[in-house]
DNA sequence: CCGAATGAAAT
DNA sequence: ATTTCATTCGG
């Protein structure tokens, strides 16, 4: 178990990402940003006992105090030994079979700003567990679906971890940028300055409330709740106050409540009235009708009523399924993915990286004076 | 040369 | 929308 587990198991991560190597939806001609190598990726990075870096990578271990780092480590400590086998879970790690994807002949030239030999820059640790907490699956989307959300809670757990919680993320950071620089040496990195100042445009929809409808859902986290559990304390968070609309997440969402609100779907019926009443501030002349939990319902068309006022918890119907017309579930989950588009190369996942620490962290190195001595 | 400002990383 | 880092720029 990660030693994040202890205070945050909810965290650990036991789902793949969609970047995780492994991953075969679609290969990617591109060159690729991480290594797909047969062997363990990281291994040699910042051990001792590797041909690369013999006294074990001073870039990595400079950075940490790991107990064969320390200045005073007893001289004659054994090295580590790269050969030696390793763990499971990370000799596991593989370059997926090539799944062949042909990209259609004639794709539309797409204006893209990067072009497709764009190097994207190493994750820092912060990203890396923000990526990390939407790929875990912890937040569903009935939690939280707006990524800027998402972000405000990412950062307030972020700044509530000690730095011990902080630090396999910091290792990870550290290998992935290690590994970026190994398959980059040239790399430079080069932002574009821009003439003017991007408009910072008055965001209603990131109101006071809003922040701190996420910072709750940041507690909730790490007091450890997850899964159905956390979707329920949220449930109850949001029944306390009334929210606005744009913040239930969409699954959550009532179904159209306006008869004058557009169909997106040209001569679909809407649904009857189900879930939470949007109301306009008057609570006491809404009639609240049984909310009946959907498992699968349309988010809010636009335009959506301003404000949303669930009803008591005891109304609530448990384990209804609506009954959706055809086509409604995929109207609001995006456009399906354009296959033409190649997608991002996988990432080295960041829980082989986390397990990579685990394995490494009381793992003796050979100090660096040592080695200079030799 | 040093602090301030800013882009870019994933979603 | 977030944190961190690499980089540039102004003084």
């Amino acid at each position: 178990m990660s030693f994040l587990a202890q205070r945050t198991p909810h965290l650990n991560v036991s789902r793949p990402s969609p970047y995780d190597i492994g991953h075969e939806q679609y290969t990617y001609n591109a060159p690729n940003y991480y290594s797909r190598a047969q062997e363990p990726f990281a291994l040699e990075w910042n051990l001792a006992g590797t041909p690369e870096f013999p006294g074990g990578n001073p870039d990595f271990a400079a950075r940490f105090e790991f107990p064969g780092s320390n200045p005073n480590f007893p001289d004659g400590y054994p090295v580590y030994d790269s050969s030696a086998s390793s763990p499971e879970s990370i000799q596991s790690v593989e370059t997926p079979p090539s799944t062949s994807y042909e990209a259609p002949p004639e794709r539309p030239k797409r204006v893209s700003r990067r072009g497709p030999d764009h190097i994207p820059r190493p994750r820092n640790a912060f990203m890396i567990f923000r990526s990390e907490l939407c790929t875990s699956g912890k937040i569903s989307k009935r939690v939280e679906g707006d990524n800027r959300h998402i972000s405000i809670t990412a950062a307030a757990i972020w700044k509530a971890f000690t730095e011990e919680e902080k630090k396999p993320y910091q290792i990870a950071a550290e290998l992935e940028k290690l590994e970026h620089k190994r398959l980059y040496p040239n790399y430079r990195f080069t932002p574009t300055v821009r003439a003017t100042k991007p408009v910072k445009r008055k965001v209603n929809r990131n109101g006071a409330k809003d922040i701190e409808r996420s910072h709750q859902v940041a507690q909730l986290i790490l007091a450890g709740k997850e899964g159905h559990e956390l979707e329920e304390a949220v449930r109850d968070l949001d029944a306390g106050v009334a929210v606005a609309a744009d913040f239930i997440p969409s699954e959550l969402a009532p179904f159209p409540a306006a008869p004058s609100t557009p169909s997106p779907l040209h001569g679909m019926p809407m649904p009857e009235i189900r879930g939470w009443v949007p109301h306009n501030g008057v609570p006491e002349t809404v009639d609240v009708p049984t909310f009946i939990p959907c498992q699968v319902a349309p988010p809010v068309p636009s335009p959506v009523p301003n404000v949303l006022v669930p009803p008591p918890r005891d109304q609530y119907v448990p384990n209804y399924s609506a009954t959706l017309p055809p086509g409604w579930p995929h109207l609001y989950t995006g456009k399906p993915r354009d296959p033409s588009i190649p997608r991002r190369p996988p990432t080295p996942s960041t829980h082989v990286l986390i397990e990579l620490y685990e394995d490494i962290k009381d793992r003796p190195m050979r100090p660096m004076a040592t080695v200079a001595a030799i």
